[in-house]
DNA sequence: CAGTGAGCGAGCTTCCGCTTGACTT
């Protein structure tokens, strides 16, 4: 009996072929093989024409799905009807979740098979468990297809009918979405925070103080003054930057800080309390999806992306389990491995009492495990054979999976109180000290520190061993000035967390969701930090305004839970998508009329948290954020300078541009002999110079493009002269008397000599390039030319193969030609700079 | 080529969640 076991990953295939009978054919779906139409073009003749066409959605009946087979998925379609027709039985054994569970349904739906068919569910690939599995078959759970039919749907009327909306009254090509829509209003609040915030200022003071008879100094801060709390950061009002409670503290200032300083040094001070307390701490539970992004982006600095990217590779090859999963659960094996490798390398006492396991509890859909080293024995990162990424990525993994069998680190904090009395004053000053009694897991792994040892000495602070009524001595007190911070903006491993958090999004899509934010316009990414731009701030008001369901993680939670109850059989999909998309109250009706009734100017008018705008308004527009303001019954409008982000503006700022574009550009000098004054200017195509104003005489002034990498503040008037010089005449050709001169084409930078041009290379520079490297690079194009069609480089035949390799141009870049295979040449390659050498790697790393 | 923000209008843009390898010069 030949039975095909369909999986959804082909990368399971392996390991479940070792547990399996012989005779099982096992192949892969690769995720979802069906799906509705993604835009016109893919929705099927018969349906064109229909108003609901290009939802997917008949709207009209049922909310019947289209579903169509994207085009990739063809060919696997193909092979499994193929492998099916050879077979007696079709086992699904796709994840145990409401996504696997639908793609089990869409492949009984598109194979149509006339064998029986089996559902199939395992939580990890291991003998036993596919034992079991295999002794446990079942039929496929219609409820939870229903409900994931369901989430898809409403995701598409979401999407699909608010887009369209942002579209009319924004910018075309924006998108709206339950996940999306919520990530990119997360970004601009805390935007609006860091707008709104007023920071304060405030003083304490430093003591270094000493035992008498001990040379150790150690700090202590001042806390209190005459019984009243000093005023520290948390006192004060995030938005108008005074004091939340301005009787209950004392604040300082400077002058008061050095006043009390000068008091204090004639005064006697004495420990007045020591309290000491232990603390136990518990490692953090093995990683998940989210927190593995979060950990490598905050130790290792990886985007999320590249996160994913390593951590497949990883898993593809064996290393780890599976890398997209909300789960933390450990299994049996697991454990067991982590708890050899804790005695292995750290010795009995490091050991738990008893095997700790997370994921006992239910997460939202626990289809995977916790992400973990593979297998029953767990490499150690030293002898596993990796390097670079997956290296780190694998210690990373490592060290958190072992430290969850560790036994709990110990710490002893040491609060001590230092009163200071002079002058009929007491001041109160504080000191702690922390000692970690028995470290347990920190050894392995410590949150947030990417070296467990130097984490180990930060967590322990060294103090004296003082007692109460004991006098110390002073060396020295210093008046400290602190300032309060806005919030900070989020980084992609703070939103990860903040999404998973409000369980919005899932482990497969949270790195998308960034490139999709991003994609759209609505973040741009500055070093490690998200910030949102002026676009997201206009379609996050109107969202907010209108469709305030959408931006609300609520709706996620709210969706989740009909979801479930569809699962169960409890809710009908049709009511649910009714009430939600028909009717009066349904989203189909209020963006009707929101389509009515919303203003494109007012939708383009941002809202900013700014008190006092001075009747300057702000806009976002085709070219960009730009500003208006009525001046004396004219109206006068700017652009918002690229590099501003919504949270620097002020008032003031505002101001200034205004008055720039009242007075008009500044030039930047003159020129030396004809006295013309020179700009520099920003056009519709970038930076450039001019040479004069633009008059009723002279109405073409001379003009010339900055050069890549130049910035518009640094051009002087040399250099504006040397940009306007070109294109530059380098000197004659020594065969043909012509003249040779350097330019700057739409291409990028080149020499000409008699209609034959060169483009110069990364390392000329077209302002400083000689006639003699100008004629070397002419000689060497004429070279070229002279080759045929589209060879740059002839490298001769492999070493090994004995095939010609050659470097060859084409409609995508340069690319080397290897017999058949062609192989794309990256970027940071010059084609003319290849040698066999590289040219071999290339092809090596193509092979493997 | 060169600071704009008005309007004309065919056909297009867009969602979330599973999953990798196949492109083309």
């Amino acid at each position: 009996m030949k039975s095909l076991v369909i999986v959804e990953s082909p990368t399971k295939i392996k390991t479940l072929k070792k547990y399996l009978p012989a005779e099982y054919v096992i192949d892969s779906s690769m995720g979802h093989i069906r799906d509705l139409p993604a835009n016109a073009k893919e929705v099927p003749k018969k349906f064109k024409g229909e108003e609901w066409a290009n939802l997917g959605v008949n709207t009209e009946k049922d909310f019947e799905p289209i579903y169509v087979i994207p085009r990739g998925k063809k060919k696997v379609i193909k092979r499994l009807k193929k492998e099916l027709k050879n077979s007696d039985e079709l086992i699904l054994a796709t994840d145990e979740d409401r996504e696997g569970e639908a793609i089990s349904w869409h492949l009984t739906e598109l194979l149509k098979p006339d064998v029986p068919v089996k559902r199939m569910v395992f939580r990890e690939i291991t003998e036993e468990a596919i034992k079991e599995a295999l002794n446990h078959f079942r039929d496929i759970d219609m409820n939870l297809v229903n409900a994931q039919e369901a989430r898809r749907i409403i995701d598409r009327l979401a999407g699909y009918t608010i887009s369209p909306l942002l579209w009319k009254k924004i910018a075309p090509g924006l998108s709206a979405g339950r996940v999306q829509s919520v990530a990119v209003r997360f970004m601009v609040e805390r935007e609006r925070e860091r707008m709104k915030f007023r920071s304060a200022r405030y003083w304490d003071l430093k003591a270094q103080l000493h035992k008498e008879n001990d040379e150790y100094i150690f700090d202590a801060d001042l806390t209190h003054l005459d019984g009243k709390r000093l005023a520290s950061g948390k006192d004060f009002d995030e938005h108008t930057g005074k004091l939340k409670k301005p009787k209950k503290v004392v604040l300082l200032d400077d002058k008061s800080a050095s006043e009390l300083r000068d008091n204090l040094d004639k005064a006697e001070w004495k420990v007045s309390e020591v309290k000491k307390n232990r603390k136990k701490r518990n490692p953090s539970p093995a990683f998940i999806t989210s927190t593995l992004q979060q950990e490598a982006n905050r130790k290792l600095n990886f985007s999320a992306k590249r996160t994913m990217g390593v951590a497949q590779k990883l898993y593809e090859n064996g290393y780890i389990t599976y890398m997209r999963t909300d789960s933390a659960r450990l299994s049996g094996q697991a454990i067991n491995a982590a708890r050899n490798a804790v005695k292995d390398e750290y010795g009995e006492e490091y050991l738990f009492d008893r095997p700790r396991n997370y994921g006992g509890q239910k997460a939202a859909q626990e289809a995977h495990e916790a992400i973990r080293p593979a297998g029953s024995y767990f490499r150690k990162p030293e002898e596993a054979g990796l390097r670079g990424d997956q290296f780190k990525l694998y210690d990373l993994i490592w060290k958190r999976t072992i430290a969850t069998q560790m036994a709990k680190a110990e710490l002893e904090f040491t609060n001590v109180t230092i009163e200071a009395k002079a002058n009929g004053k007491v001041a109160e000053f504080r000191t702690s000290g922390k000692r970690i009694v028995f470290p347990g897991f920190f050894r392995a792994y410590v949150e947030g520190s990417d070296d467990p040892d130097a984490a180990l000495e930060n967590q322990e602070k060294f103090l004296p061993e003082l007692k109460e009524g004991e006098e110390v001595v002073e060396e020295g007190i210093e008046p400290i000035s602190h300032e309060t911070k806005p919030p900070a903006r989020y980084t992609e491993a703070t939103l990860v967390k903040e999404l998973e958090k409000r369980g919005v999004g899932r482990p497969s899509t949270y790195a998308s969701i960034i490139s999709t934010v991003q994609n759209r316009g609505y973040v741009e990414a500055e070093g490690k930090t998200l910030v949102p731009t002026f676009t997201a701030f206009a379609v996050t008001e109107l969202l907010e305004k209108n469709l305030h369901d959408l931006v609300d993680s609520d709706f996620t939670s709210e969706m989740e839970a009909k979801l479930d109850k569809i699962a169960r059989g409890e809710l009908n999909t049709n009511d649910y998508l009714s009430e939600y998309y028909k009717g009066e109250k349904g989203l189909k009706a209020k963006v009707d009329e929101q389509e009515d009734e919303i203003d494109p100017k007012e939708a383009r008018h941002l809202d900013l948290p700014l008190e006092n705008l001075n009747g300057i308004k702000v806009f976002v527009g085709r070219y960009g954020p730009y500003i208006k303001k009525e001046m004396n019954g004219e109206e006068l409008s700017t652009s918002i300078p690229d590099s501003w982000k919504p949270s620097d503006i002020t008032v003031e700022k505002l101001e200034e541009l205004i008055k720039a574009e009242q007075e008009g550009p500044k030039s930047i000098g003159e020129h030396p002999e004809t006295g013309d004054p020179i700009f520099v200017l920003n056009g519709r195509y970038g930076p450039y110079v001019q040479l004069g104003e633009v008059t009723e005489d002279n109405k073409k002034p001379e003009r010339a493009s900055l050069l890549k990498g130049m910035k518009p503040g640094e051009v002087d008037v040399d250099l504006a002269l040397r940009l306007l010089e070109l294109p530059r005449p380098l000197g004659k050709h020594p065969e043909t008397d012509k003249v040779v001169r350097a330019g700057v084409g739409r291409y990028g930078p080149f020499v000409v000599h008699d209609g034959t041009f060169a483009s110069l290379k990364k390392s000329d520079s077209v302002l400083d390039v000689e006639l003699d490297r100008a004629l070397e690079l002419l000689e060497q194009k004429k070279n070229k030319s002279s080759r045929k069609s589209n060879v740059i480089k002839e490298l001769g035949d492999h070493p090994e193969e004995g095939k010609k390799v050659r470097v060859m141009t084409g409609r995508y870049g340069p690319y080397i030609k290897f017999g058949k295979t062609n192989i794309s040449l990256p970027d940071d390659f010059d084609p003319e700079d290849v040698t066999m050498d590289i040219a071999m790697q290339l092809i090596a790393e193509k092979a493997k």
